[in-house]
DNA sequence: GATTGACTTTGACGCAACGTAAAGGTTTAT
DNA sequence: ATAAACCTTTACGTTGCGTCAAAGTCAATC
């Protein structure tokens, strides 16, 4: 059987326009051509087509859907992997746009015209009481509640400065420490400069800082459940890896 | 204090070309222009970039922008709304799209090494030993023996792929999870789809799925100490975020 | 064989939100 | 005076086609 441009297209639901232009970007050539000119795909055109299709409805780009369905060589599992990867990503960034949208929503529907003030102190708050959920048992028990409440006071009596340092430190943590690991040295530069990045949010919450217990700390999330979970989330045995890095940092004998 | 392009550039973080952009398409005129040509832009105009930027990052499209900010009659409460309802269609699209990639994958990685399947089996016990520990006992006294060998068969003989689904789901039960709880909210949307998946699994092991069960096991897992220690792991107050959550899931009335 | 209608071709603009030159004028500092 | 750093407009490229437009081709009917 064969088919011009707009009978192929009916049978698949695609526009003629498409057709060409998938012609024109050769990812699905015509089998041959017409004295005057027409396009005529064959059967083997048809399967292409609908393996096109396919990877399509999966989100793929057409560049990458030319990879594959051109070069016979291409992990196609790899790429199934990877691209389910970004979507992932993708949902995730959606998430918190959703999330934000509500919450303005929320805030709107409150009319409370929330000064950048309010908002900061709302962060603020949720920060605290995040660190308390997570930490703050753990450490109550080993140094006391002292300790603890003076870690909250100085948390809250931060500036709006500090706080931008803060949660930005925390996310350079996260990134240098998932680069560090890549590298699967713990000794490496990187992974050292995660130990220093660690150590110096550490400090905006301990107010006196000692190796002992920053090696402390690093054992602690490998030990503990909630720690491990926390730093394995993205990739399995970070916690692990940012133990060695801090050891190695602080000098600390295994 | 008076800006030009590069310097409101750099306060804001956007390139001079945006600018120019945005003075191209009359959302963003700059204050006056000198007689050499040079954009000059005011407080007012900071003011109204930040507000661009802002709606930008909520994902609004530049010319639904330019309404909100040009017109002030403008409801923008209801645009956020509909924004809201264009997010989450594009969201439910995008989870679609994650199903049918992980379900190429699943099928795709059905030739599997004799290893891995020997490992497959390993885990698919063990996950009937798990089940058994945690749940057995529990369903065993409400619902009577024949169910739980039901699960349990059933279990025994999922394929490989469904296999994967399970734990895929399993994993996405908790993440979600973990994500709504940071909401607050278990009446959102993200709390929802907790539930939603929460069901899904549950599917996995019961033969016949009720709205009552679902709410009732949701209880469960705050009553009984060894469900709530599981959930409670990573973030207390998890186990009574997902009952609730489920309850609002299934309509159950408190 | 001429006309009609359905089909085909290439070519080119348009879309969103800029990035990235290129070519040239202006301001500031030395 | 001259260079460095800034500014301007113009215009092409990005993705995956939709949508004309102008012109040629094919099959069927009068």
């Amino acid at each position: 059987m064969e088919y011009t441009v707009q009978k192929l297209g009916r049978l698949a639901g695609v526009s003629t326009r498409t057709l060409r232009y998938y012609d024109e970007i050769s990812i699905l050539k015509p089998a041959r051509i017409t004295s005057s000119g027409y396009r005529i795909y064959g059967q083997a055109e048809v399967a292409r087509l609908q393996q096109i299709l396919f990877y399509k409805e999966l989100g793929f780009s057409l560049e990458r859907i030319k990879k594959i369905v051109t070069d016979p060589s291409f992990n196609e599992a790899e790429a199934l992997k990877e691209h389910r990867e970004q979507l992932l990503e993708k949902r995730k960034r959606l998430d918190m746009l959703i999330v934000n949208v509500e919450k303005t929503i929320a805030s709107s529907e409150g009319g409370m015209t929330m000064t950048d003030k309010e908002k900061f102190e709302g962060f603020k708050q949720k920060l605290i009481d995040d660190n308390e959920k997570k930490y703050g048992e753990e450490i109550r028990n080993k140094y006391g509640d002292d300790t603890v409440n003076k870690s909250n006071e100085q948390l809250k009596n931060m500036t709006q400065k500090e706080y931008k340092e803060v949660t930005r430190l925390e996310n350079e943590v996260t990134t240098t420490l998932a680069e560090a690991f890549k590298t699967g040295d713990p000794a490496g530069d990187i992974a050292q400069r995660a130990a220093e990045l660690h150590k110096q949010w550490l400090t905006y919450f301990w107010s006196e800082y000692s190796k002992e217990a920053h090696a402390g700390i690093a054992q602690m999330y490998v030990d503990d459940e909630r720690f491990k979970v926390y730093y394995d989330k993205k990739q399995p045995g970070t916690a692990e890896f940012l133990r060695d890095a801090i050891h190695i940092y602080t000098g600390f004998k295994k």
